[in-house]
DNA sequence: TCTGGGGTCCTAGGACCC
DNA sequence: TCTGGGGTCCTAGGACCC
C-alpha cells in the first residue's frame, strides 16, 4: 500500500515527572522515595512543581501549595528546582531525539512531537517507541511515556493513558471507544473554566462535545469552541514544525516577593532586577522589544498588567527599566505588592530593529552594548543571579541560604566590577 | 493560612481613520 | 441636527499549558 494512505505518524514523548526524575538520576538515594520540587520553600510560599510517583501515591500532586503537601506526608523530602540542570537533561533529550528525526518539536522543557511516518529506521513504530523509550532510561536514567497516534493531539492524549513508562496507540477508529467516555477536563485545551462552562451545557464527557452542534460550540466559547469539537472527534491538521521551538514571542520574568512589600525603594530594586535578567535574556537571543509589560499582583492576589509601545526598539536593561518604572508610576494602587513582573513583548531579531533606531539611540545603544557585554559575559559564567549590590531579591531570609549562594557564586573582582559598572547609569536618575 | 514562573493564544473595547 | 460601516491598532484581561 501507498504510504500516503497510511496518513501520518507522530509520536508524543512526554518525561515522566522531569524535574524530580532528572534530581533522582543525579541521587540515586531519592530513587523510590516521596519527592518533590518545589521553589520558595523557606517562605512556604512554594507551590510542588513535579511531585514523584511516590509522592503522588500519598495525592500530592503539582501545583498543589507546599505546607498543604508536607501536611499529607511528612517525611515528603523536598528539592528546590534547580533549572540549569533541568535544561542540560532536556537537550541531551532532544539530541537523542533529533537522533531519530529531524521531525521534532520541542514543546516545552520535558515533552516534544516527532513525526516518524517516513523514519530511516524503517522498523514498525511500537518497536521505534520502545527503542526511543530504552536509550532514554538506559543513556540519561530518565523514564518517559510516549503516545503513538496519527495526529499532535491523539498522540498528546495517548501518552497520558499509561504513565510512567507507558506505550500507547491510539487509532483514529479507537476514538470513540478510548477517548469519549473520559471526562471534558481531561481533555487537551480545555482548563477548569471551560469544563465548567460545557457541563452548565449539558456536555460532561468528550464524548458529549464530539456530539455537539459546533456552531453552538462556537457561538458559545469562540473560536476554541471549534477546535474542541475537532479534536474531540479525532480531527487535528496541524503538522510536527521542528522551526517553532525558535521563534519568541515574549520573553518575561517575574518573582514573588518572600512577604508582601510596601517601600518604594524595594519594589524599584525589584523591577530593576527584573528588567535586568529580561535584558540580558533579550541580548543573549538577538532580540529587541517594542513594548514593555510590568505585571503586578497585590497582597489580595489581585494582577493587573500595564504595558505601553515603544517608539524605538530597545534591549538594554536601562532603557527597559525606564519603560517599566514609567509604568510602575502611573499605575500603582499604593497597596503592598505580592509579585512583579517584567515583559518584553512586539520583539524584533536584532537586524531588523536597528533600521528603526534613530541615530541618537543608534549611538548611545554602541555604548551600552559594549558594558551589557561585559556584563553577558560574567552572567553567562556565573549564572542568571549573580549578586548586584544592594539590587538581589529578597527570595531567601535564610542566612545559610544566602551564604552557599555566595560561595556558589564566588567573590570576586569581576563581580565588583559588576557592582560598580552596571546600575551607575541607574543610581544617577 | 492558600495560590510559582515560564509562556501562547484569544477576546473585547476604545481610538482613530476613511 | 442626532448619527453608517468597516478596518486597524493598541491595551487589558482571561484561559490554558507545562
Amino acid at each position: 500500500m501507498n504510504q500516503k494512505y497510511k496518513g501520518r505518524v507522530i509520536f508524543h514523548v512526554d518525561m515522566n515527572s522531569f524535574y524530580a526524575s532528572v534530581e533522582a538520576a543525579y541521587d540515586p538515594s531519592l530513587l523510590g522515595k516521596p519527592v518533590v520540587i518545589a521553589g520558595n520553600a523557606e517562605a512556604r510560599r512554594g507551590i510542588i512543581v513535579t511531585a514523584s510517583y511516590e509522592a503522588r501515591a500519598k495525592g500530592i500532586k503539582a501545583p498543589m501549595p507546599l505546607w498543604e503537601a508536607l501536611r499529607k506526608c511528612p517525611e515528603l523530602i523536598v528539592r528546590e528546582p534547580n533549572f540549569d540542570r533541568y535544561r542540560a537533561a532536556s537537550k541531551s533529550m532532544f539530541q537523542l531525539l533529533y537522533s531519530i528525526t529531524p521531525l521534532v518539536e520541542p514543546v516545552s522543557i520535558d515533552e516534544g512531537y516527532m513525526d516518524v511516518t517516513d523514519n530511516d529506521v524503517n522498523i514498525p513504530p511500537i518497536q521505534l517507541a520502545k527503542h526511543i523509550q530504552e536509550r532514554l532510561k538506559l543513556e540519561l536514567n530518565l523514564p518517559c511515556s510516549i503516545g503513538i497516534a496519527p495526529n499532535k493531539f491523539l498522540a498528546k492524549m495517548a501518552s497520558d493513558m499509561k504513565k510512567p513508562m507507558g506505550i500507547t496507540v491510539l487509532r483514529k477508529r479507537e476514538v470513540k471507544e478510548k477517548l469519549w467516555p473520559l471526562p471534558s477536563i481531561e481533555m487537551h485545551g480545555v482548563g477548569k473554566k471551560t469544563a465548567d462552562k460545557l457541563s452548565k451545557f449539558g456536555i460532561f464527557t468528550i464524548g458529549e462535545i464530539a456530539l455537539s452542534d459546533p456552531v453552538f460550540l462556537h457561538k458559545r466559547l469562540g473560536i476554541g469552541g471549534l477546535r474542541i469539537h475537532e479534536r474531540a472527534n479525532g480531527i487535528d491538521e496541524r503538522p510536527v514544525d521542528p522551526s517553532a521551538v525558535e521563534e519568541f514571542k515574549s520573553i518575561g520574568n517575574s518573582t514573588t516577593l518572600s512577604k508582601d512589600v510596601t517601600d518604594v525603594a524595594e519594589l524599584r530594586k525589584v523591577i530593576m532586577n527584573l528588567s535586568d535578567s529580561v535584558g540580558r535574556r533579550l541580548r543573549n537571543k538577538g532580540y529587541y522589544a517594542g513594548n514593555i509589560q510590568l505585571t503586578i499582583r497585590y497582597h489580595d492576589f489581585h494582577t493587573i498588567t500595564r504595558s505601553s509601545k515603544l517608539s524605538n526598539p530597545i534591549h538594554s536593561h536601562g532603557d527597559i527599566f525606564d519603560a517599566a518604572w514609567r509604568l510602575w508610576s502611573k499605575y500603582w494602587s499604593g497597596e503592598a505588592v505580592r509579585l512583579l513582573g517584567v515583559t518584553a513583548m512586539d520583539l524584533i531579531e536584532k537586524g531588523h530593529a536597528h533600521k528603526q533606531l534613530d541615530l541618537f539611540s543608534y549611538e548611545k545603544d554602541e555604548k551600552e552594548d559594549k558594558l551589557n557585554h561585559v556584563v553577558d559575559e560574567l552572567k553567562n559564567k556565573f549564572g542568571e543571579n549573580v549578586l548586584l549590590k544592594g539590587t538581589q531579591l529578597r527570595k531567601s531570609n535564610d542566612r545559610s541560604d544566602q551564604l552557599r549562594d555566595r560561595k556558589r557564586r564566588g567573590t570576586s573582582l569581576e563581580k565588583d566590577f559588576l557592582r560598580d559598572g552596571l546600575f551607575k547609569d541607574d543610581e544617577d536618575k
